[in-house]
DNA sequence: CGGCGAGTGTAGCTTTTGTTACATACCTGC
DNA sequence: GCAGGTATGTAACAAAAGCTACACTCGCCG
């Protein structure tokens, strides 16, 4: 199961660099987990012992209020790794956030001590990390800004047109669209309601389609 | 010039670590800068040419809305690296925010192709650089969550738990807090008038001196 | 076909935050 | 001590977002 998951990781792009020390070392080490939708793989305040990276599925990490609100930070889709275990891991900290599978997936765990070692080592797993770091510094400082700097309807203009497809479709129910933007189901509605009487969209059960691209883009810079 | 800045850098924790060769070729690139405090030093969208050191002083990274509004997102303090700037610097992006000295400050910079020959062979400098990222995805993951979970009054508490001196004084005008919290003096001026009132904390011109840290400690769990 | 549950639409009300507009206090230099 | 800039106090109003409550629609399954 091991050799398995190690052939699944070398498929993805970092691990196709390893050395052939560093190969051994993570056929020897490395745990294989399945993980199904509902329950959390990760809570708040857990201490942390390896390295994620995600071979099938995707993951969500997201923040849960005193209230129980749930607001997600950013997905975790194959090839990436979950940053905060990485983080963790440097720092030896407990890991501030939830995990949760969105879909069955797949993931490859490297023990601490065993990541450790091969970031000593192996440049490209220097690379892997110092990148993925790096992005989420950038993906939450942009998420960061967002929140203080735009409105609620701004803000859900902005996941419409990032996050639909190329018909401009979007497959989320309301409920999930709340919970990315840290709100309620019946706000979320309230402002749909407008963008379809704007025009800028149309609803359905569990999608969204819009209708009028440019008129949510002039609503994120305009208004 | 750059000589002497190597030497405050060495006396820096992580690079006194460096080899002897590390420590030629930051001798021969290394730039210092003095910064005073009005202007920035970084602009959003500007290209970076290399990673930021403080050796001295102390910076500060802000974003800014549309509307003029800042938000302080951290500081850095002498021995810390400017994160953002790695960031660009390993991805290749534009600098995602502002900077600006707050007092007198200066600041080493290590121009971005010897900084990453440096990464690629000396430990300690890929350790400072994980380190300090892995801390300010941290932070930004905290400041993240507690702009979604609790309200101002909290933040604005927790601001002067956090900051205040030992002796429970807080020396900032609420237009700098408010610049923290990203909100207005008036809005800051009305929560300190009802701290005020709870007996929780006494104000002065450019100071806050907490009287009941446990009625503030309680507002943040308990409201 | 009828009931159930998930998803949505709608309305009114409350709380929180932002805005506007002034008044007042404090400090520094002249 | 007085002028002018900087910091704070206050009050009323406006806007945004949250909360509560319920009606309705659609699809599925027995």
């Amino acid at each position: 199961m091991a050799a398995m998951a190690t052939l699944q990781l070398e498929s993805l792009g970092p691990f196709r660099a390893l050395s052939d020390e560093g190969r051994k070392l993570l056929r020897q080490g490395l745990v294989l987990k399945d993980c199904a939708p509902p329950a959390p793989i990760l809570h708040k305040g857990q201490s942390i012992s390896g390295a994620y990276f995600v071979v099938r599925g995707r993951l969500r990490v997201y923040a849960l209020a005193p209230d129980g609100t749930e607001a997600t930070m950013y997905f975790i889709d194959p090839g990436e790794t979950c940053v905060f275990a990485l983080n963790s891991l440097f720092n030896d900290l407990r890991y501030p956030a939830w995990v949760q599978a969105e879909e069955d997936t797949t993931v490859a765990l490297i023990p601490g001590p065993l990541f450790r070692r091969l970031f000593e080592r192996e440049p490209s797993i220097q690379d892997v990390t110092v990148r993925a770091l790096s992005t989420l510094v950038f993906r939450l400082m942009q998420e960061l800004e967002e929140v203080h700097a735009y409105k609620l309807d701004q803000r859900l203009a902005n996941l419409l047109l990032l996050h639909a497809n190329a018909d401009g479709e979007l497959r989320m129910t309301q409920q999930q669209i709340a919970q990315h933007l840290g709100t309620t189901r019946e706000v979320v509605g309230r402002l749909m309601g407008e963008l379809v009487s704007a025009g800028a969209v149309e609803t359905g059960r569990g999608r969204t389609l819009i209708r009028d691209a440019a008129a949510l883009a002039g609503l994120i810079s305009g208004a």
